[in-house]
DNA sequence: CTTCGATGATGAGGATTTTCATGGTTTTAG
DNA sequence: CTAAAACCATGAAAATCCTCATCATCGAAG
C-alpha cells in the first residue's frame, strides 16, 4: 500500500513517515502544493494525506486538480483549522475523511484502513507496472492476460520492486522487507542473489515487459524494457 | 518484548494498546495500582508505560516499590502535568524517562526503543520459562547450560510461545504472528500442526522442563511440567 | 589499457518448510 | 453409551529456501 504525504510542517511529516512506515505502508512526502501534484501525476497513490494550509496554494484546489484527473486512491484530509466550512467543502470535493490538528496517530491509522477497506468495496486494488500486475492481497499476479505462478519468497520480491518502480533499491532493504526483524545486519547477501535468480528467470519465462537491473554497489532497480 | 501499561485512562490506554502491538511488542494492560503491582510481582516485562495520576494511589509509590522488589526492565512515566518536580522525583525514584501528555506516539515509541537500548548496554535480555532461555535478538536458545539448536520457524514458534506462558495461544494467532500479513483466514492449518510437532520433538530431545500442550478447539499453551 | 579488489551471478546440494494422506482423539448429539 | 463430526497428530513426499563454491563483471588505481 501506497500513501503519498502532503505537508509543509516537516517535522510533522516526519512523525507521520515513520509511523506509516512501521506499519509497512510505502510512504512517499510532498512538502508542497507543487511538489504533489507533479507526484501524483506520475504515481498512483493507494491513499493521499492532504494538508489544507501549503506555502504555495490551498490544499482544497489541489482536490480539484484530483477529480479532474480521475485519480483513484482514497484521500484524508488533514488541518489546523477544525472548521466545518473547510470540512464540508473538502468531503463535497471528493475527500474520503477529515482530520482535524491535532490528532492521535492511531486515529489516523484506523481511519486510514476503515477509509481504503471503503474504496476498496467493489473493485479490487492491484499494483500494476509494464505488462505485470499484482494483487498484494490474493498473492495473484498476472502477466498479461496469462495468470502465472510464483513462489512465496518470490512475490515478496516481485511485489517489493512493483511498489517502487525504476527506483533504486538497496540488498539491506530488501533483507529488511522480507525478512523483517530477523535480521540484523548479515554480511552475506547470498540469498538475495538467489532470489533475484530465480525472480529474473520467472520474468524472462513470462516474456514480462520488465526486468531487474542491477545496479552496480548500489542494488536493483525495476525497469521497463 | 513486552510491556506493561498502567494507565487508568481506557480510552487512552486501548490507544497505546493497538498502537504498540501493531509494532509488534506483546502489551497487558492494568487499568490501576494494585492490579499493575500484582501483575509486575508475576511477571518480567521487558518496558512499563506508567501513568502518575491513578485512582487508588499515586504512581510513584508503584516506582519506589518497584525498586525494592529489584525488578529490571525499563520504565517510563506518562502524565498529564508536565510538572517539573514530578519529573525529577520520577527520575530519581529510577524511571528512565518521562513523557508528558499529550505526545505523539511516535514519541513514544522512539522512547521506548532508546530507552530499552540504554538498559540492554552490558546485560542481554532473555526471555526465560522453565530451564529454557532464548535471546531474541541472537536467535540463541539453550536449555539448562547447554546451548541449543533449532530451526528459524521453530524459532519463531518457541519464542511466541516463551512470551506467553501458561495462556492459550489460537492458531490464527501463531499464524499471524508467524506468517505476518500472508496470511487471510486461511482454513487450513496442517503447516502449524507441522511446526509443532517439530517444536515438540526438538523440546523432548533436549530434556527442556517446558512443554507444549493441546487446548482442544482453542489452540496451544506453553506449560511447564 | 591493464590489473586487482570488490561486487554480483549461477548451478548444485543440503536444509527447511509446507502439503498430503491417513489415522487417532476429543466433544457433542442422539 | 455410541456414533458422527470436528479436531489434532504424524510420517513421508514435494516444494521452497538458503548456503556454498566457483566464475563473471564492474570500477578504480596505476
Amino acid at each position: 500500500m501506497k500513501i503519498l504525504i502532503i505537508e509543509d510542517d516537516l517535522s510533522f511529516q516526519e512523525i507521520l513517515r515513520s509511523t506509516l512506515e512501521q506499519e509497512r505502508y510505502v510512504v512517499e512526502v510532498a512538502p508542497d502544493y507543487r511538489t504533489g501534484l507533479i507526484k501524483l501525476s506520475d504515481y498512483t497513490y493507494d491513499c493521499i494525506l492532504l494538508d489544507i494550509n501549503l506555502p504555495d496554494g490551498n490544499g482544497l484546489n489541489l482536490l480539484r486538480e484530483l477529480k479532474e484527473m480521475k485519480k483513484t486512491g482514497s484521500l484524508i484530509i488533514i488541518s489546523a483549522r477544525d472548521s466545518i466550512e473547510d470540512k464540508v467543502e473538502g468531503l463535497d470535493l471528493g475527500a474520503d475523511d477529515y482530520l482535524a490538528k491535532p490528532f492521535h496517530l492511531a486515529e489516523l491509522l484506523s481511519r486510514i484502513k476503515s477509509v481504503m477497506r471503503r474504496n476498496n468495496q467493489g473493485g479490487e486494488q492491484y499494483v500494476s507496472y509494464g505488462n505485470v500486475k499484482v494483487n498484494p492481497h490474493t498473492f495473484e499476479v498476472w502477466v498479461g492476460e496469462a495468470k502465472v505462478e510464483l513462489s512465496r519468497k518470490e512475490f515478496d520480491f516481485l511485489l517489493y520492486f512493483m511498489q517502487r518502480p525504476n527506483r533504486i533499491v538497496s540488498k539491506s532493504m530488501l533483507a529488511e522487507s522480507i525478512w523483517g526483524d530477523h535480521f540484523d545486519d548479515v554480511d552475506n547477501y547470498d540469498f538475495i542473489y538467489a532470489q533475484i535468480k530465480n525472480l529474473r528467470k520467472r520474468l524472462t519465462a513470462w516474456n514480462a515487459s520488465i526486468e531487474i537491473a542491477s545496479v552496480y554497489g548500489m542494488g536493483y532497480k525495476l525497469i521497463e524494457n
